[in-house]
DNA sequence: GTTATACTTCGATAAGTGGCGAAGTGACGC
DNA sequence: GCGTCACTTCGCCACTTATCGAAGTATAAC
């Protein structure tokens, strides 16, 4: 119940929904996913850790960069008790990947939204863009959104 | 969007999926689910008009009783536009029924949770009481839970 | 070491949500 | 008609949550 709960939290707003279908087109560094979204980092930084949090995404350090990518099957069990990662799975609770099939879910429900689609597009633009350029956009809390 | 924000959000409170549940064993009337989660009866209207209002349970007037349903496939569209009941399925929205897909997968999620076994046993007992035991129970704001 | 960078955590605030009791609505019984 | 009953709507309160900017934490570069 937890679990479902976390997850079905998790997807009742609409910036992490976004955030979370940006990811099935590849891992985003946590920069990108503030220039995406045009919220501030540290806004940006709660959606991640409730998407996580969740047992949705999962982050991968890289210096100074965090990446973010959608949480695949070979995870270390749902996200509750961090120091547990050897858990086996609880009777009661679900064996099944609950997050996979609220991600695969998602995915075949949104994938024609239009807010999905113009987000998938605008991507492609900041997948491109340097390390500077995009950081630089929000030292300067930038307006330009959409 | 507007439709999957719509149900994640009425699938995001322990007490909704209670009564979701509770539906799965057949319909039940407003005096049933309040004598179930043990709410006041103002509250569990708004948490059925909630799942109403997402397309997840559909209510039938039957004299001074309301029953509510699991929203099953031939419905008249999603719950948004009232005046549209003939809507047919905009481009960008599912035309496969998401309400239904949610309900299921609810189901498959919780029907092994703790607390919806307890609610499904408790539940046999409340359908066998009256129509004067129940809504006598709430009448005088009864305290007696679980 | 110091400084800069990329992100997170903290603190505050405005908006949203779950809860209740009171008042309102519509149907039945008198 | 009038009252009762089953439920909904309204108004309010407590709690949560989305958002921000400021301060904190690592890491890289110097």
């Amino acid at each position: 119940m937890r679990e479902f709960l976390n997850i079905t939290k998790a997807l009742s707003d609409e910036n992490r929904i976004r955030a979370l279908l940006a990811l099935a087109s590849g891992e985003l560094c946590v920069c990108q996913l503030i220039e995406l979204l045009g919220l501030a980092p540290s806004t940006v930084s709660k959606h991640m850790a409730i998407l996580h949090q969740a047992g949705l995404a999962e982050p991968r350090k890289d210096g100074r960069w965090i990446y973010y990518r959608l949480a695949e099957e070979p995870l270390a069990a749902p996200r509750e008790d961090p120091g547990n990662s050897t858990a086996k799975p609880r009777s009661g609770e679900s064996a099944i990947r609950l997050p996979q099939s609220a991600i695969q879910m998602t995915l075949n429900c949104l994938a024609k939204d239009q807010r999905i689609r113009q987000d998938a597009k605008r991507l492609k633009a900041i997948r491109k863009m340097s390390r500077d350029e995009l950081c630089a956009h929000y030292h300067n809390h930038e307006g330009r959104n959409t």
